[in-house]
DNA sequence: GCTAGGATGCTCT
DNA sequence: GAGCATCCTAGCC
């Protein structure tokens, strides 16, 4: 991505439905996730994540994804096999499967292949484009960079919750809609954030210099923190 | 602008 | 009771 088309820049500011179907396409189909799962996380970055209920109309493009490989991946919630938690974890590729993090915090994923190996993509953050009224309310915060920066703060701003957990993403309310395809060269790959365990692998996948990244470039996993 | 540390409450052992 | 896929903010430079 060249500086001059810095990802959703032109559109960012679009307010309302007018131009929406110039901002994103069909809603991926569940053969797109019945991929392996780095595969899906790096094809999601500039997908646009839409949320219609309620009469209003929100949506964000995907600028930052983590892959968790399922049974195989010490970090992932699958790895010690299907609890009530991780039900919708272990569904058919296309599921969304929400949990609680810190007992806070809401963070949504999108299940992909293999079917019942748990693995799925987690979305870090959005770069808001419509409804930005709406998520600066829920949000609490003017600061158009805190909205979606984030999988916690991503989650709130769209009203993503424990309830959506076990939808689909290929049909409404919740789609995934396909977005411009990235080059290589605007994608960084770095370690994931924010796990203690398997903190070397390289699935985490972020747009490039984008500003509404959690962790910009410069992220680089840090030594284990002394326990108290 | 960056970093360290605390708050939070759910899940699992 | 320990651990945690996070966030916020005070304090520092």
């Amino acid at each position: 991505m060249s500086r001059s088309r810095r990802p959703g820049a032109a559109n960012a500011a679009v307010p309302s439905g007018r131009r929406r179907s110039s901002l994103w396409g069909a809603a991926l189909p569940a053969a797109f996730y019945d991929r392996d799962v780095a595969v899906v996380a790096r094809e999601l970055l500039g997908a646009v994540v839409v949320v219609d209920r309620e009469g209003t109309v929100l949506a964000g493009r995907i600028v930052e994804t983590e892959a968790y490989a399922g049974r195989d991946d010490p970090a992932s919630h699958a790895y010690r096999g299907e609890t009530p938690r991780t039900r919708d974890l272990f569904g058919a590729p296309g599921t969304i499967y929400v949990y609680r993090s810190y007992g806070v915090h809401w963070c949504a994923n999108a299940v992909t292949a293999p079917h019942r190996h748990g693995s799925a993509v987690l979305l870090r953050a959005i770069e808001p484009l419509v409804g930005l009224d709406r998520m600066h309310t829920r949000r609490g915060t003017r600061d158009v960079r805190a909205l979606g920066s984030g999988p916690g703060k991503l989650s709130e701003a769209l009203g993503l919750t424990g309830d959506d957990s076990g939808g689909r993403w290929t049909r409404g309310p919740l789609t995934i809609r396909r977005g411009p395809v990235m080059d290589d060269a605007a994608v960084l790959v770095t370690p994931r954030v924010g796990i203690s365990v398997a903190v070397d692998w390289p699935l985490r996948f972020a747009v490039r210099g984008h500003a509404h990244t959690s962790r910009g470039d410069g992220w680089r996993p840090l030594p284990p923190r002394p326990r108290k």
